[in-house]
DNA sequence: CCTTTGTCCTGACTGC
DNA sequence: TGCAGTCAGGACAAAG
């Protein structure tokens, strides 16, 4: 399940792609949740990587025709390789450079994507909302943004058109950390919980980014998982098991289909 | 059958 | 009444 965070560690981890010129192109598997451009291997045919980016959790890879969207979606995983081996049985896309090493996609679900754009703004791009690093993304944007919305604050802020990058994980997570429960209208949250939530938001984010930072080598290896995975969550998937703060038992419910864990006594 | 994910789409509804 | 924004639910992909 990659969230923004490991979408991060893996941009980090390919940076040593950026200036190399691919060489050449395998497509195993185009169905995709969008397929794979046809002629990808045409386009893509001794250009650079000229810069790797991220927007939401999106990978960019920016050429000199134009740019390569990837999307892990929730089962994908980029892996660069040192040199050519034979893929397992998800291994979907390989991308060659003239090192010889190759960027390889493992996506057993196949709800990633991979695309190509001649413009710099892809359509899948323009209706994003703001970074939730970044210093748009505060207690007052989120405040003056939740005034109409009735919906549950879960759901608002796991809106990508406000902002991107909070999945289910951390929703639930950054909740905890604010001490609001999952089922309070958006417009119901007072502007200083708005200043806890965002404030806790990042952090939670960034917390998960060094986590997973300081285990990369692993999570580009043949096997390894980042220690990202590893990382202890507060609520998420412990239903049952006691509050880590009060020992109240942690609940759950769905909210729009979706899995919500929470302290029913941390979290008013 | 159930569950997991992010994103898009549709139709219904709300409020100005 | 019109219209934009919002909301709930479903669809979708594959596999455990």
């Amino acid at each position: 399940m990659p969230e923004l965070p490991e979408v991060e560690i893996t941009r980090r981890g390919l940076l040593s792609l950026v200036d190399q010129q691919i060489s050449a192109v395998t497509v195993r598997n185009a169905s995709l949740r969008w397929p794979i451009p046809a002629d990808l291997d045409v386009v893509l045919h001794h250009q650079h990587f000229l810069d790797l980016s991220r927007r939401a959790k999106y990978i960019l890879a920016q050429c000199e025709n134009g740019i390569l969207l990837m999307h892990l979606g929730m089962s994908g995983r980029l892996m660069l390789l040192p040199e050519f081996v034979p893929p397992a049985k998800h291994d979907h896309l390989d991308i060659v450079f003239n090192s010889g090493q190759v960027l390889r996609l493992r996506d057993p679900r196949r709800f990633g994507a991979v695309l190509w754009h001649e413009d710099t703004q892809h359509p899948l791009l323009t209706c994003l909302g703001v970074e939730p690093l970044e210093d748009a993304f505060n207690g007052d944007y989120l405040y003056r943004h939740m005034r109409n919305r009735s919906a549950p604050i879960k759901t608002v802020i796991m809106d990508g058109h406000l902002v991107v990058g909070v999945g289910n994980i951390y929703a639930s997570e950054s909740l905890f950390r604010a001490g609001i429960a999952p089922r309070t209208a958006a417009n119901k949250v007072s502007r200083v919980r708005c200043e806890r939530l965002a404030q806790e938001i990042k952090t939670t984010l960034s917390a998960a980014i060094e986590a997973g930072g300081s285990s990369l080598r692993d999570f580009f290896g043949a096997d390894g998982n980042p220690g990202y995975f590893q990382q202890e969550y507060f609520v998420y998937g412990r239903t049952g098991e006691p509050c880590k703060v009060c020992a109240t038992r942690i609940k759950t419910l769905k909210q729009g289909q979706r899995s919500t864990f929470y302290c029913p006594n941390c979290q008013l």
